[in-house]
DNA sequence: GATGAATGAGATTTCATTCAT
DNA sequence: CATGAATGAAATCTCATTCAT
């Protein structure tokens, strides 16, 4: 009656899907399996079969995500770029990346509201940005070397603060409309956001005779 | 067994507390309205009684949080600061009151996820930023006519700016930990952040020849 | 629809005894918290209210079952028998009490099973027979006294003898009666066991001189 | 991956033993199918293939413990064992039996809940017993012939005498102990149980004149 | 106002068993 | 012989909500 006998790669997979859409959605707690299992095409049993748990679900949703967003991130240490533009282009990636992929920021939040407990369980992603940092230790330094960026900029410093304000424009985006009676929806204005973010990172890292005009 | 006739505001407001603490700590979905009963020391019927359903409950919760925040936020056009003085004021507090108001943080990522749609029904909440927006604009001007900030400065753009950067860190704070291998949590690492906002606040509204040396 | 408020009293014993004849019948494991509703004509949330789960449920039952069989064998220490009368009373007293009330056995049985884990946890059970020894600790010293027992009898020793030969006849007597190939059920069958524990226990109690006649 | 080919018969000893250890342990519906296959090493398609399901699995467990028992009551008909001396040496040999197997008296006591459904299926156990009765019966009556016995013994009975009691102290210790606060598991408590059987048997069974002295 | 008792729907998880290979 | 994948039914327990008093 059911299809028997699929590429359990493929059903894992599908499983996994929707589980992230479901555990984005509506969080942990509100999350129910049924919903998953029936999107997944799958019955509960086989959910059960290679996911022990709700919770060993959830944590490969994240692991998942953490991955994915990883991957986005992954083409920057092209030496042939000029620091100030991969640096740009970090930030660009940074965005779009949280922008077409809207489930990791929601399961992001939710593995904050329970305090870090899953995360601490996953060997996976401790240290997953390691990389990250070390090119973006590279682009600083080149920056420096070459006289662009002023010197001591500690990369992790730097990618909190664009990551900060990719971030919470997009997860917070709908208290932030209603509470400040602007739309941040429209290409237009999430474009002018990250032009925005560009020039604060530039005022931040720029070498002082290269900083941009203010008066634009 | 005997009717205990307590003063109701303060059974309301018992309540209230109880399932901020609540929604704050498991979100809407996993919040228990056992629980919220219990630790308020009520009866789940008096908090029928008094809130409808849980989703009001939540609601009200949700607009006792801005209401907090806003508190927290609202001494600040007084015109005897410097307008550099009210900014770093206003960043400062802004960092402060989501640093000792967690739930708040909680519960706006909560009506995020869930896009908005309970605040859509509360009519208390919106514009609620206004008299915020409405003493930043002043702040800016002042600050523009006497020379210290570059002018065009719009007041939404400031306050998402900083306001992205205290959140993001105190919200995500355990995922970036884990996942940036640093200490988030102790105090002065925490100043060292508001240090930055500021630095990174400062740099962009400054008129330029009025901003700060970035070889510190 | 259903019936509402009924005497909470009655509701409670209604699902214990409920219980009792699920878990007898049918083990700890093996019984279903959906039967021991229904056949209480009570729905499962209510049976959750009062009881926290099946184990709790289970303890219940054993506790009351070991009520009753104490209940049963309480009026022995009566001065006016005579102690050869009293210990064939309770001889008596103890196989009509297990008799009559099947699920003991069964219940007692499982709880073995589970090597004495829920027993372990309830505090009322322990040293219930504390009575029951002490009264035949009187019986069989006034028994030596007046010269009928011989001396230094150990109530214990005394007690299990004569239970054993009551229960095990009761509690394993499908598999014997297959076994051994001879019907154990029929009313005089038992009788004639009681006499022959009875027996037993004055051949073993009585002072040399006054034992029967074995050639019965 | 590559079939292992193993003796079949020493796979099918092995899914018994397995078996026999779990439904012991846990009655036949606490016992899991999974486990019993996972214990014998043996995926759960082998199992059912060489058992066609859990009952006909508890059947043979049931069979084996039979066969196993009775296979240790074996030997007690040779002919040059004094009469009393065989009847100790039966006592002593029921009893160690039943405490080395511990599995038996909980099989036991299972097939006696299901009030000996499963037994009822299987022709090998019934009549069992009737080499035993046999042997009992030689002894009784040569005991008897030689005046060491009393006369007209039933071997039934004696057997169901102290089989109640070698049983019952193995089968109820748990509670035993818990409700008669006393010790039953240390070596010379058992000891001391056999010693006290063979006195009861004794007093019972001697001729009038060959009986104990009762004060020991 | 206040409470203990009650409810119906549904949550996660488990299990004996079978199919396809 | 042997296995991993699949299934359907059911088990225990939970929860927001309401009724009767």
């Amino acid at each position: 009656m059911a299809p028997r006998s699929q590429n359990p790669e493929e059903v894992k997979e599908r499983i996994l899907r929707s589980a992230s859409d479901e555990f984005a959605r509506i969080g942990f707690d509100g999350a129910r399996v049924d919903r998953i299992a029936k999107r997944a095409r799958v019955s509960k049993n086989m959910l059960y079969y290679y996911y022990k748990s709700k919770q060993q679900l959830f944590i490969a949703a994240l692991e998942k995500t953490y991955e994915v967003l990883r991957e986005d991130q992954k083409d920057f240490s092209s030496p042939e770029l000029e620091p100030l533009q991969a640096l740009d282009q970090l930030i660009h990636q940074t965005f779009i990346s949280l922008e077409r992929n809207p489930n990791a920021i929601r399961l992001l939040n939710e593995e904050n509201r329970h305090e870090g407990k899953f995360l601490k369980r996953s060997s996976r992603v401790k240290n997953l940005y390691n990389p990250l940092l070390q090119s973006m230790q590279n682009i600083l330094y080149q920056g420096c070397k070459s006289g662009v960026f002023r010197s001591n900029l500690d990369p992790v410093i730097v990618y909190l603060t664009f990551s900060s304000l990719c971030y919470h424009y997009l997860s917070n985006q709908f208290t932030l409309q209603i509470a400040l009676n602007r739309s941040l929806e429209s290409p237009t204005a999430r474009q002018d956001w990250v032009k925005h973010i560009r020039e604060v990172i530039h005022m931040y890292c720029l070498a002082e005779h290269r900083r941009p005009d203010s008066s634009i």
